[in-house]
DNA sequence: CTGAAAGCGCTTACAG
DNA sequence: CTGAAAGCGCTTACAG
């Protein structure tokens, strides 16, 4: 590596001055066209490169926007990040990355450096038990934040996700229309905003079609493919012997499937499974899987977008915006078909 | 929010100088301590935030490593980026993550930001077809760097991966043993140091059992669940009628088995299936997944530690580190069955 | 143990 | 259309 390049290196290589070289980089019109050719020819050849930590000092504009969530390896959220980065990179900007895996100090700590790096703006599926103020840290430092996937109470901030209050209420009316009667709820927590929504829509759908709700088909917890994995165990050995399961996402539905069939029982068949969210892989698992729609790639459009706006200026309404839900009726759900 | 708190806020406050603040707040036994309990007491009170930016405009630290991979959402780089990410936790480095989907313009963009953002060191797995220079822009530029995953040829940089030849000998002897011996490839591509290994491994393993390699067997192309769901109907109408797949990786061959099943035949008893990497999903797959470990996490560990040693200023030595995969047994594989 | 001053590499009024 | 100079908020010699 040779001798640092820097704006003063082409400028004084050219005769001109530093500001004239640095409007002429960044396509200004104050500069002749032919100055700015024979300027940007210079940076290429010199192999300069633009310190954007010096101008962000200048600016105060880092191109920096943070995005933190549970866990990036959850497709859940890896099809949420996939939309926010096309619609980031199209405005290129630069985004931090970072799982808080449900720790409220690794949030912290995380919104922390954001705002040591002078980032813009930052996105995030807050962790659960966070601390208000935790969340608020960005904004209180003049950092926009958007939150997707889970609500916090009482924080004015715009928030995007699914309905999931209705959309679980979907999945539970599909089973009850095809005849099944004793339904049980595995996984989800009622940590999260979220947890809490799905089990209540699971009950009010019970209600509502004359069902008593038995407490004891609630299997919580498993929020993963291993969690709903394990958890065929007690499901299948439940006393009330359910024909038909909503699980809290796809995830622990392919995984209960999956349990399920090692038990020598069939999805879809002995006993109907549905799952939530639409991932990719719902469709190409075995069976394919019955779940909700639950709109990823527009919660990350929408946040993204809404950030990008409310940095250029546009005062975006706060508030939650909710995206509708959809049933995807696959091979995973079916007509009651009793054990024993 | 209040007027922006800097250095020289608290050191007026406390009729200090910035130098002595900016020594006490990094705990330089230079300052009395209780002048620094003192500075650090008021940086709290007022909220004060550390600008990076500043900072590593003078130190020319930033604190930031790139990592930039295929994608992402692969759990296969999701387990790599987990290892790094804890080791990199520990001393303090922020980085900054992204796919380059194999666009080699993706790729260069990504290095030049983090150029710009005066990144400390690249942690990179190269996009398909990358020129050597632009591999090199980093090193150039005084930025370390890092492949893992797959090797380029004929650069003098550190490498972390998997022994993908080894590996997949190990997979194809496994079936051979089982008495298997028309055993379809099935994923992967030739453009990759990756693709090229594993075929050349199967290749071996089959001549040195005395099996004729027939170029027919070969179902190129798949890396995913979907690539691997969708392949099954062109292993299932090969002529020669394979009792056996070696998969390319562990989605191709949990994809490959979901098709399988469709199909109405049983991946593990009329159907060997070895997966490649031993994703933490194999061993739930339905049958349980027979593949080859591949080391994510360690790959992970050894890259993101280097590269904090050569930051540390001990240089490691370049050259490639082949990590030696293992053989995992499961219920996905099993004695020839013949179909028909 | 503490302070005054220069400088990291940009951008932005302000002049001309 | 171009230039001289100040300043973004730190850290680092250098003095004392």
């Amino acid at each position: 590596m040779a001798q640092k390049i820097k704006l003063s290196t082409i400028a004084e290589s050219l005769g001109l001055s530093t500001a004239t070289v640095s409007l002429a980089l960044r396509d200004s019109p104050l500069v002749a066209s032919d100055t700015r050719e024979k300027i940007k020819e210079q940076a290429r050849l010199l192999g300069y490169i633009y310190n954007r930590r010096a101008a962000s000092l200048r600016t105060s504009r880092s191109g920096i926007i943070g995005v933190v969530v549970h866990d990036i390896m959850n497709p859940f959220y890896g099809e949420i990040l996939k939309a926010i980065e096309s619609e980031l990179d199209r405005s290129r900007q630069t985004f931090i990355l970072s799982n808080h895996y449900d720790s409220v100090e690794k949030q912290r700590t995380f919104i922390e450096t954001l705002l040591q790096l002078g980032g813009d703006g930052v996105i995030m599926s807050p962790a659960i038990g966070s601390p208000p103020e935790d969340l608020m840290l960005a904004e209180d430092n003049g950092m926009p934040a958007i939150l997707i996937a889970r609500t916090m109470d009482g924080l004015a901030l715009p928030t995007y996700r699914g309905d999931d209050t209705y959309g679980i209420s979907l999945a539970t009316n599909h089973l009850i229309g095809l005849g099944h009667r004793v339904i049980a709820m595995v996984g989800g927590t009622d940590q999260t905003s979220t947890g809490r929504d799905r089990y209540q829509g699971y009950v009010n759908a019970l209600r509502k079609a004359g069902i008593a709700v038995d407490p004891n088909l609630r299997i919580p917890g498993p929020r993963t493919k291993q969690g709903g994995f394990e958890a065929a165990v007690n499901f299948l050995s439940l006393p009330q012997k359910p024909t038909a399961a909503v699980c809290w996402n796809d995830l622990v539905a392919i995984g209960l499937m999956n349990g399920i069939s090692r038990a020598g029982l069939v999805p879809g068949r002995d006993i109907s499974v549905t799952g939530y969210d639409d991932l990719e892989e719902a469709s190409i698992a075995t069976p394919a899987l019955t779940t909700v729609s639950n709109g990823q790639a527009e919660v990350g459009r929408l946040a993204a977008r809404a950030l990008l706006d409310k940095l250029a200026g546009s005062h975006e309404p706060d508030g939650l915006h909710l995206i509708k839900p959809e049933m995807r009726i696959r091979q995973s759900t079916g007509p009651i078909h009793h054990r024993d």
